[in-house]
RNA sequence: UCCGGCAUAGCUCAGUCGGUAGAGCAACGGACUGUUAAUCCGUGGGUCGUAGGUUCGAGUCCUACUGCCGGAGCCA
């Protein structure tokens, strides 16, 4: 017999069939058991009556532990007593796999354990959620820039070159030179948006700083697209349209997941645009007047960044930072070009910077004297500068950090639980 | 790298003034024919992170080290 998705149950109200899962949990009451499986598509609570069942199959259910992989078969019948309104009249009970000893009880544990059996840590239900969540988030993702003729351009992992020159990076030997682990796919993208005009990028970026936060992985996936002839302002708009679009598909297909981790949707309705737009100069006023010591020509902090965020309903984006705090490439802002065309967008309830973007410089001379000022090796962006040799054009990309995103979405507080295997300070392992 | 905190049963924790190690959950045994983290009765389970010091006596006080957690910086 066919198994049966326990999802798909409703539809099989009637039919006798067979399930293959693990034990989520079980309840007994003497010669009656609730033995609850979960398949990875939804939990089914099964009963199994001594006197309507063979010994083996009473033995079995009487003696399977959690997390022991199953196979059941019986009749599907509606029953409100069961969560999900339907549930398994138990004909036989077999038991494929025990689980004995299994560590993660239905009870609370600390991190710092459930991650030392992260691989563990994944059946249970609220990272099942996340991870789906995530799911459906990197979907979207494809789906936006699929369905809007963006092409997909698998940037490099191992790169020769530190591509801003400032953050740390993983060093490792290519065949008797030094390599680097890609910290953004960007640089890579600009020369693709000349074969394409739109482009993106969507994978995993490293970075070797020792970050000890929520906020922070060493390892973690970014999507960057990368527009030929979009300037600042409808950069602005597509980051818009992209965070709009990626929350509502979360809303509209991941309900269940949401309701599992008691996610406050209401903060999500509030995502719509057009989202509150602020400059550089003006965020500094902000906080000012709430207080913070804030001066113009200062990075913008975590704790910073939240007042912000909090000041508003909806993601906040940030433009216009004074060049010195930003990437060498961006540009400068034609009213005053101590000023970069970057954006930054927060998301809210203080789960910081989502978005990082800008307009890049597409004068050869002003990108080659930044290089020059930002103190890089000219030789190794040759190819970089190629890009504004041969038939320049304006265009604009930015990053978006997928992790924080999906934190974001489903309301968990730290990135470590938003991919499936997280890579931290002092972590590794599994 | 810097600042703060923690380390006791498989897990989450309590442990008073320094005087022979405790609870809940999990495991195991038993009772129970509609349970919803089922309930009830019982059993087993410990090098108190490591090393040193003070003391008649240290889980408890002191020192160092190790590991972990949270935060800062950096960033997505």
């Amino acid at each position: 017999m066919a198994n049966v998705r326990i999802k798909d149950l409703p539809q099989h109200v009637g039919e006798k069939v067979t399930i293959s899962g693990w034990l989520y949990n079980k309840r007994t009451s003497g010669k009656l058991q609730f033995p609850i499986i979960r398949d990875g598509s939804g939990y089914l609570q099964c009963v199994v009556f001594k006197k309507e069942v063979s010994p083996e199959t009473w033995d079995a259910a009487d003696s399977v532990t959690q997390e022991s992989s199953v196979r059941v078969t019986g009749t599907v019948r509606a029953e409100e007593r069961a969560q999900g309104g339907v549930e398994l009249g138990v004909e036989s009970f077999e038991i494929l796999g025990t689980a004995q000893d299994y560590p993660i009880t239905p009870k609370e544990h600390g991190t710092a354990f459930l991650m030392d059996v992260r691989h563990l840590w994944l059946r249970s239900k609220n990272q099942h959620a996340i991870l789906r969540i995530r799911n459906e988030v990197e979907k979207s993702i494809r789906d936006f820039f699929y369905d809007r003729d963006f092409v997909l351009i698998d940037s490099p992992i191992l790169t020769a070159n530190a591509a801003e020159g400032t953050s740390t990076l993983f060093e490792t030997d290519y065949f008797g030179e030094k390599a680097f682990l890609s910290q953004s796919g960007q640089l890579y993208l600009e020369p693709a948006a000349a074969s394409f005009g739109r482009v993106y990028c969507f994978g995993p970026t490293f970075r070797a700083e020792k970050s000890k936060t929520r906020r922070h992985l060493m390892e973690f996936w970014m999507v960057e697209p990368e527009v030929a002839f979009l300037e600042f302002d409808g950069l602005q708009e597509l980051a818009e349209e992209f965070v709009e679009y990626i929350v509502g598909r979360a809303m509209d297909r991941c309900a269940e997941e949401l309701k599992v981790l008691e996610r406050d949707l209401t903060r999500l309705e509030n995502v719509k645009r057009p989202f509150p737009r602020i400059t550089y100069r003006d965020a500094i006023e902000l906080l000012k007047s709430k207080g913070m010591p804030a001066n113009f020509g200062d990075d913008i902090g975590g704790d910073e960044e939240t007042v912000i965020a909090n000041s508003f309903n909806a993601p906040v984006i940030i433009t216009r930072y004074p060049a010195a705090i930003k990437a060498f490439y961006m540009q400068p802002a034609p009213e005053d070009e101590s000023l970069a065309l970057g954006m930054d967008m927060i998301a809210p309830e203080g789960y910081g910077e989502i978005i990082g973007g800008s307009q890049r410089i597409h004068d050869h001379d002003l990108l080659l004297k930044r290089i020059h000022e930002h103190g890089l090796p000219v030789d190794k962006f040759q190819w970089y500068l190629d890009t504004r040799k041969y038939g320049t054009f304006p265009h604009s990309g930015f990053g978006m950090g997928i992790e924080r995103c999906v934190a974001w979405i489903s309301g968990v507080p730290h990135l470590r639980e938003t991919i499936p295997y997280p890579r931290m300070l002092n972590r590794i392992y599994p």
